[in-house]
Formats: C-alpha cells, structure tokens, sequence
DNA sequence: GCGAAGTTGCA
DNA sequence: GCAACTTCG
C-alpha cells in the first residue's frame, strides 16, 4: 500500500471484549489504518444472550469503554441488524477494511460468512482472527482424518501440537492505536441490558467485575488463594479451589492463551504443582473439546449425539421443572446449586453435575429444559459447553457418562460437601441441623429436627422424589431405548 | 481387524 | 460387578 492518505477500518467487537491477547486488534492497530471500535447489539443475533449474560455485558462493554477513553479512543455502541450497522458505519466513517475475532458456533458461522462475502462484494476487506479456543477446531483430527469424538484422544493430540507448535506468546495491549474521527454512537443505557423490577442481578456485584480487569483481578486471586491443590480441591464447592474464570472467558474478557501462559508462570514460580496446572489445562480443553464437537456436528447443540437417545421418553412435568429451577427439590445439595445459580449466575462444576444429573435422571425432564435454563441464568453461558455438559450427563453425548450411571444426591453432598459449608450457605433453613443430617435432612430424628428448627414440609421441602424409586424408573426408561442390533431383527 | 480405553458412580 | 458399545491407534 502506498496511497498518502491512510485508510480506515473498523474493528468489531463482539465476544473478545479485551485489548490484550487480542489478535484482531493488533492487526487492526498494526495496520496503520484508523480505527473506529464498535460494538453492535443486533436484536436478531443468532442465539441471544440470556438474563445473566447481558448484565454481564452491560458491565464488560462499560469497561471496555473506559479502557479505550484511556487509550484515547471511543466504543461506538449501535443497535439494529449487523449488516446494516456496518453499512451505515461505513459510510460514515470511510472504512475499507473490518477486523474481527472469528465464531465457531453454527448459526454464527453461518451469519459471519454471508457477512463477510456482501462486505467483500462491496470492496469491503474482512479479516477474522482467531483467539477465542487454544486450538482452531480443525487443527487437531484421528489418524484417518475424522474428528475426535472422545476427549482423552482429542486432548493428547491438542496437547502433543500445542507441545510441537506452542501456542505463542499472548500478545499485550497494542500500542499506538490511530483512533478514527469519532461517529455517533447510542448510549449504553440504550441497550437495555439490565435487569430492573425486580433487579435480581443485585448479589452479583460484589462477586464479579466483569471487564479484562476483573478477569485479571481474577486470575491473580485463583493462582494466589486456589491455584494449588487444584486437582483434588476442585471437587468440594465450599473451598476456594475454583477458578471462576469461566465468564469472563464466555465475554473475552480473557483469552484461554493468556491463562495457558500464566498456568505456566505459575507452575514454574512453584505456586502450582505440575499436577495442578495440567489439571487446569485440561479444563481448557474441555471448553476447547466442547466447540471442536459443535463445530463439526452442526446440530450437537440440539440433537442427542447418540441417535438411541431420540427416542427416549422425557416427562413433562412443569411443576417439577419449576422446583428443580427455583432450589425447592428437597434435596438439599440440590437446591443449593440452584439457588446458587440464581444468586450468583454461577454454579460450582462438581454441583452442576449433581442438579444436571438430578433433573435428567431423577425427574426424567427432557435435558434441553436443563441446557435453556442454564442458558439463561449462567453468566458464563456458552453454547458449546452447555450443549455438550448436558448431553455428557443425560448419556446421550459422544464421549458421555453412562445412562445408569446415576449421581446419588445425598452421597455427593456427603463426600464433597462433608462439612455443610456450601449447603448451610445456600440453604439456610436448615443450617442449625448436624453435619451429619445435612444431605438429607428428612432422615434426622424428629427432635434434631425439632431443635433445628427444621419441619420438613413447611421449613424446607420434603424430598420431591424418593432416590431409590426414580433411580429405578429411571434405568427401566434406558432400558426401553432400542439397541444396535434391534431395528436389523 | 484387534485390543485397550473410555472425566467426575452406585449399590 | 454393572452392559454393552464405540472410538482410536
């Protein structure tokens, strides 16, 4: 290029809200073009956001805002269909090229494509970068060529090319960024993003800082306070052994690169033991693992992966749709982990097992009931890894847990919640019983309970079903599914 | 085509 | 032990 005057590009955000360890961002700035950020809400966006994901939102794109007024430049906020936005936005600004972070997930590949061939055909440049997962999801196959559909195989093959390859160095904050003449841009409190009347979001705040800050903030805190001891820790949700990252990976607040490279800091300051961060790294590959199964299974998201399962005879059952949902199922470890959910917009893993397992096997609810509200009230939401936990625990998925494996509900609570830490937090009526009634607090002699203050039925619910019975009923609906062999006899 | 392996359990 | 089945090398 030798044209005098110097171009103008745009460079849009969409799930990378950071500046750092962003590639499409440094290719924008290295690019000497002037740049105008932009952030679009775009009502019919495919798969939006839910309740919890947009105060999230809210809070990250206010960072963001804050972050490039330090830089000298200006978050351009509009609302309407993308391709008009960009249209209007280029008109306005002159921008011949637009930079962005690639998506993976169907629906948006699909829009980002059609995007990018009008955009091209109107002598527009597009460039998509990747940053979003440790690996691009074709990096990594079998020996034939085919997709991995278990983990263990797809991990070690991700694991020996990161080895071979590495991942690079995260790349820091570019520097001298040419910020564009600035455009008009709506106000953040035009997007409507918070929740009002009721404001449930209210315990949120003092739990999470969304923004490339707070992701910081919270990276450092985890490798400090929960970093070591890891790999056993993480299993018990009233130790601080989590790392609570999974937000602001949702958002971009963070890049999994940038925790890749800290994992390794870490590891080599001696504040993590080798076991401890390969631990963690393996988690990135499940998030990794969960976007490589979408992308090459169009339909993961929706469909049981293991075709036997389509048949399968969900109930339907509101009522107990609702108590599962509102923390009310009776079963104390359970209602914890939903009430944590609705509080705090997260759930510790090991309990999201737990009420996931509860919900398919237990109650025999149809898992896309599970999958869209978890979708609406995580703050980490993402479609890949909801759809691919999901299936992983009704039995259905690739590489899942067996059918008539059954979580046990008070033996969970019992072996990783031994001392009642996370239950009497979430569940406060019946903080006064024993630890050792705590799982299952029907069964405490009357006068514990009496003493306790608990009454089953009127206090805190009775169990809404009994274990053993929807455990059997539970395994006799797998049995109803048709075999291999059946549909050739 | 063979053998080993397959996140997290339960009774 | 559980039920068998698929994946992957």
């Amino acid at each position: 290029m030798s044209t005098s005057e110097p171009s103008n590009a745009i460079l849009l955000f969409r799930d990378d809200l950071r500046l750092s360890d962003h590639p499409a961002l440094t290719a924008a700035a290295q690019s000497g073009q002037c740049l105008t950020c932009a952030f679009i809400l775009d009502p019919n966006a495919p798969y939006p956001p839910g309740g919890a994901r947009r105060w999230w939102l809210h809070h990250a794109l206010n960072a963001l805002t804050a972050q490039l007024a330090d830089l000298g430049g200006k978050l351009v906020l509009r609302t309407g269909a993308t391709a008009d936005v960009l249209a209007d936005l280029r008109k306005e600004t002159g921008a011949t090229h637009i930079y962005w972070s690639r998506r993976y997930t169907p629906d948006e590949i699909a829009s980002d494509t059609a995007l990018k061939a009008d955009l091209t055909a109107a002598g527009c440049t597009v460039q998509s970068h990747p940053g979003r997962y440790l690996l691009e999801p074709w990096r990594v196959t079998t020996k034939s060529g085919t997709p991995f559909k278990v983990f263990s195989p797809f991990w070690r093959a991700s694991r020996d090319e990161i080895r071979a390859v590495g991942l690079g160095d995260p790349l820091p904050v570019p520097k001298n960024i040419t910020f564009a003449d600035e455009v008009a841009t709506a106000s953040l409190e035009d997007f409507d993003l918070l929740p009002t009347a009721p404001n449930w979001a209210k315990g949120f705040e003092a739990l999470w800082h969304p923004g490339e800050e707070g992701a910081m903030a919270r990276l450092d805190a985890f490798l400090e306070e929960g970093a070591q001891g890891y790999a056993k820790g993480r299993d018990f949700p009233a130790e601080p052994h989590t790392s609570r990252l999974s937000p602001y990976l949702q958002s971009g607040n963070i890049s999994p690169r940038q925790i890749w490279a800290a994992l390794d800091r870490a590891e080599h300051l001696g504040q993590m033991s080798g076991r401890d961060a390969e631990k963690f790294r393996a988690e990135l590959g499940w998030r990794d693992f969960a976007a490589y199964l979408l992308f090459h299974n169009r339909d993961f998201e929706d469909t049981e992966f293991q075709p036997k399962f389509r048949s399968f005879p969900w109930r339907h059952d509101t009522d107990a749709l609702i108590a599962w949902q509102r923390g009310q199922s009776g079963y104390p470890i359970v209602d914890a982990g939903m009430r944590e959910l609705w509080q705090t917009g997260y759930m510790h893993n090991r309990v999201r097992m737990v009420v996931a397992s509860f919900l398919v096997k237990h109650l025999r609810i149809d898992w896309r009931a599970g999958r869209d509200w978890f979708w609406d009230t995580l703050l980490d939401g993402d479609l890949a890894s909801n759809a691919a936990s999901w299936q992983w625990v009704a039995g259905c998925g690739a590489d899942a847990a067996p059918y008539f494996r059954v979580f046990n509900p008070m033996t969970q609570a019992e072996k990783f919640d031994p001392d009642g830490g996370y239950i009497r937090q979430y569940v406060p009526e019946i903080a006064a019983l024993p630890d050792r009634y705590l799982a299952a607090p029907w069964k405490a002699p009357e006068d514990v309970r009496a003493k306790a203050g608990v009454e089953i039925g009127r206090t805190y619910p009775a169990p809404m079903v009994d274990h053993a019975t929807a455990r059997r009923a539970a395994l006799e609906a797998f049995e109803s599914l048709p075999s291999p062999g059946d549909d050739l006899v």
